[in-house]
DNA sequence: ATTAAGATGGCCT
DNA sequence: GGCCATCTTAATT
């Protein structure tokens, strides 16, 4: 499948890209190796949106968000694990998509390692934890949650904060799912803007983060 | 099943 | 000084 290019993110308004990358899959090739997922969940924020990041006005945080679309924000949540979003619209607008969660299609292995890497250095702070990628509930717990999802991607905000999704070596790929029911709810862990409709994910499907 | 609580620490006002 | 776009375990219905 085709890798997604700046016209594909430039055409579409932040809520729509939200729901089209859905199906689609998140790719990451370094020196480790390939990991792989399919998006299953996402959130937009919008510039009027109080939850933003870029709500208010552009800072030495929030500035991947103003840039081109198809630029990925990378972003210390609690100061401590990272999250990744898609800039959707043109450049100095401030708008974004947040991936949510993944279904793992490349890579389990390796996904594994950085997971139970991260425990041992103590990153994830329950040391004793161990995934077993080889299980299916392993593999659920991969990439099921925003924090998780960039450990488990090799992603973190030093390397790949304004990072281009349209060159790589992160990008994203069309869909590789079709037929499948969409939900869409309010966004997940915030106060503000808590009764907009701006989440979404496969109605289903099991590497959902909640439900 | 739902709720609470703690680790974590930079960024913005 | 306050606010978090999280994740896990423990406690409580």
């Amino acid at each position: 499948m085709a890798t997604l290019d700046h016209t594909f993110y430039q055409q579409h308004d932040t809520l729509t890209l939200a729901q089209l990358l859905l199906g689609c899959e998140l790719v990451h090739e370094n020196a480790e190796g390939t990991t792989a997922g399919i998006i299953v969940e996402t959130e937009g924020y919008l510039t009027d949106d109080p939850a933003c990041h870029a709500y208010r006005r552009q800072t030495t945080r929030n500035a991947a968000m103003f840039g081109l679309a198809g630029t990925l924000y990378v972003y210390q949540i609690y100061n401590h694990y990272n999250c990744i979003n898609v800039v959707t619209r043109p450049e100095g607008v401030g708008e974004a998509v947040l991936i949510r969660a993944l279904e793992p299609t490349e890579g389990l292995e390796l996904m594994g390692l950085r997971r139970n890497e991260a425990f041992k250095t103590g990153f994830e702070r329950y040391r004793n934890n161990t995934i077993d990628a080889t299980t299916a509930d392993g593999q659920r717990n991969l990439a099921n949650g925003p924090g998780k999802l960039t450990i488990a991607m090799g992603i973190n905000r030093a390397h790949d904060n304004f990072s281009s999704l349209i060159t790589g070596p992160i990008y994203i790929r069309g869909p590789v799912l079709h037929d499948f029911d969409m939900v869409t709810t309010t966004r997940i862990g915030l106060t503000l803007g808590a009764d907009l409709p701006y989440r979404y994910y496969i109605n289903g499907n099991r590497f959902v983060s909640k439900k």
